[in-house]
Order: C-alpha cells, then structure tokens, then sequence
DNA sequence: GCCAACGTTGGC
DNA sequence: GCCAACGTTGGC
C-alpha cells in the first residue's frame, strides 16, 4: 500500500463537495500530465491512501483524506469535445488519460498549511515543497503520512 | 496580476 | 535530437 498527494482547486472541487459526493466517491478525471499518469498507470491501487490538497486558493492545505477504491479507468473527458480536458489527441480505442475512484476518509479538524509544511522539519522532503514541483499527484512516505495526520488532529 | 519553474510543441 | 517559443501551474 502506498500514500499520495492530490491537488485541487477547492473552487472546482474540494474536500467537501468529495464527502457529499454519491457514497462519498468520485472518479478523479481531467489529469493531463504524463509523470501523474504514470503514477496512475503504475503504481495507484486500491487502498492507497491519499492526503487531500487545496491548492491555488486563499490558504493552500492538506484538508482531510481519502482512499482509492478502484484500478485506474480511463478518463473519457478527454474524448468529450465540450470538457475542458479534451485532448484531439487521444484515440479512444488507445486512452491516453486515465483516472481512478476516490473515496472520502476525513476532514481535518485542523487543516495542515503550506505555510507551515514548509518549516516543519519533519516534513521538509515532501515532494510539495521541493522546488518547483507541480505534480498534482505525487508520492508521500509513511512518516510524512503519520506526521501531517498527527498534525491535521487526525491522531 | 506577477512571475518562476516546468512541460509541451514544432521547425529545423 | 536540439532548442526557442509558448502554455500551464500555483504561490504570493
């Protein structure tokens, strides 16, 4: 079993909107950078945990958890001409995108900032605050696990 | 809105 | 295969 990051534009889509989502599960489409589909194609599973992220918005945070609940599917956004996530590129009988079902663990009773990430030092080697990192699916190590649900009062 | 740091594209 | 131009991400 492993442990990932998510990003999410909590205007778009935040930790709340995946708890009322139906049985609290959503596919997580519209991922359009090869290095994250990778990890999709790879190394995603069922089980895997996941640190859920609101990113460009007024307080960037790890907010709560979640769990993969199915192998990776294909994204069919990209074949949809309307979706934002289109992609001409992709030919359906060879998906080029793919995603997985998440579904909602927990909120944070106290979200864990990017501000404070970054000088915690038990949590400087996390991918999120190495520089220049993007990735809006990556990986994180048990400790860094342990210690952001520590900090979130998840434990 | 700015801009650093990437990733992608496409001409050659 | 190189690399300049362009587009995107995302914190600030």
């Amino acid at each position: 079993m492993k442990y990932w990051l998510f990003k999410s534009e909590p205007d778009d889509f935040s930790i709340d909107d995946l708890a009322a989502s139906d049985k609290q599960t959503t596919f997580w489409f519209g991922i359009r950078n090869y290095q994250a589909r990778n990890f999709i194609r790879d190394e995603l599973q069922p089980d895997d945990l996941i640190l859920f992220y609101h990113s460009s918005c007024a307080v960037p945070a790890v907010v709560g958890t979640a769990i993969v609940v199915s192998e990776a599917q294909t994204d069919n956004t990209a074949f949809d001409p309307q979706s934002p996530y289109f992609d001409a590129k992709s030919d359906p009988s060879k998906p080029r995108w793919l995603g997985v079902d998440i579904q909602f663990q927990r909120k944070f009773a106290t979200p864990v900032t990017l501000r404070f990430i970054k000088q915690d030092e038990q949590l400087q080697r996390m991918y999120l605050v190495q520089k220049g990192n993007r990735l809006s699916i990556q990986p994180v190590t048990e400790d860094e696990w342990q210690r952001i649900l520590t900090l979130g009062g998840a434990q």
